[in-house]
DNA sequence: GAGGCGATTGGCT
DNA sequence: GCCAATCGCCTCG
C-alpha cells in the first residue's frame, strides 16, 4: 500500500485540498469521516459522486440558478431540493462536480436530531439525503457555503474497515456506473448495500 | 404557458 | 408494493 497524499489524521480538520480532487477520489476518501453541522451530526457511511460528463449529474445541462455552487471552488457546499419537499447536501470537488451525502452513522446531537426528525429509531435518524439534512438541520440556507467554517466542521476519521462501491441509487440515467460508496456492514445505509466490497 | 419528471420519503394497501 | 406531496427545471408548443 503506498503512501496517500492527504493523511488520515484522527480528529484533523479537512482542509479545501482534499476536496480539489477527482470527485471519485473524494467520494470514497469521506467515508469514515466526521460531518458535524452546529455540533450535531456523525460518521459518513454513504455516499455518490456526480461529474460534469455524467448525464445523471445536475451539472450535465449546464450552469442554472440552482446547481450555480457546483460550479464554484472545491470545498463549498451544494444544497438542492429534492422532490420539491426533501434537501439534499453535496460537497463541491473539482468544479462541476460534487459528492451527494447519503447517510449518516449518527454520533453527536442525538437529541437534536430526534427532535427534528421525529423519531428516536437511531436507523432512522441520518439513513438518506433528505432524512440526514433534516435530522442535521440543512437547507439552503447553508447552499454555497465553506465547508471549513461553521457552522460546518468536517474531521478525519479513523478509515478502518473495507469500502464497498456499487450503482447509485434513485436515477434513471447512468445507471450501471459504480459511484456509490458505502462503510462495508454499516447498519446505518439509506438502502442495502449492494456491489462490491474491498479496503 | 402547460406538462412531465426527478440524486426522496412516509403512509397506506 | 403503491402512491401522494411539491417545486425547480426541461421540453414542447
Amino acid at each position: 500500500m503506498t503512501a496517500t497524499m492527504v493523511r488520515d489524521d484522527a480528529g484533523g480538520l479537512l482542509s479545501r485540498d482534499f476536496f480539489a480532487r477527482d470527485v471519485v477520489t473524494v467520494a470514497r476518501a469521506l467515508i469514515g469521516t466526521t460531518l458535524l453541522v452546529d455540533g450535531v451530526g456523525g460518521t459518513i457511511v454513504e455516499t455518490e459522486a456526480y461529474d460534469a460528463s455524467d448525464p445523471a449529474s445536475h451539472c450535465f445541462g449546464g450552469r442554472t440558478a440552482r446547481n450555480a455552487s457546483m460550479f464554484g471552488p472545491p470545498g463549498n457546499a451544494y444544497v438542492y431540493r429534492s422532490y420539491g419537499l426533501h434537501w439534499c447536501l453535496n460537497f463541491v470537488c473539482v468544479p462541476a462536480s460534487g459528492v451527494l451525502i447519503r447517510a449518516l452513522e449518527p454520533t453527536a446531537g442525538l437529541a437534536r436530531m430526534i427532535e427534528r426528525r421525529g423519531t428516536s429509531e437511531p436507523r432512522r435518524l441520518c439513513a438518506g439525503p433528505g432524512r440526514l439534512c433534516q435530522a442535521l438541520g440543512i437547507d439552503i440556507g447553508l447552499d454555497g457555503r465553506s465547508l471549513d467554517a461553521p457552522p460546518f466542521a468536517l474531521a478525519h476519521g479513523t478509515r478502518d474497515g473495507a469500502v464497498g462501491a456499487g450503482p447509485r441509487i434513485g436515477i434513471s440515467k447512468a445507471v450501471d456506473t459504480p459511484w456509490r460508496f458505502w462503510r462495508d456492514g454499516s447498519r446505518f445505509l439509506s438502502r442495502p448495500a449492494s456491489g462490491v466490497a474491498s479496503r
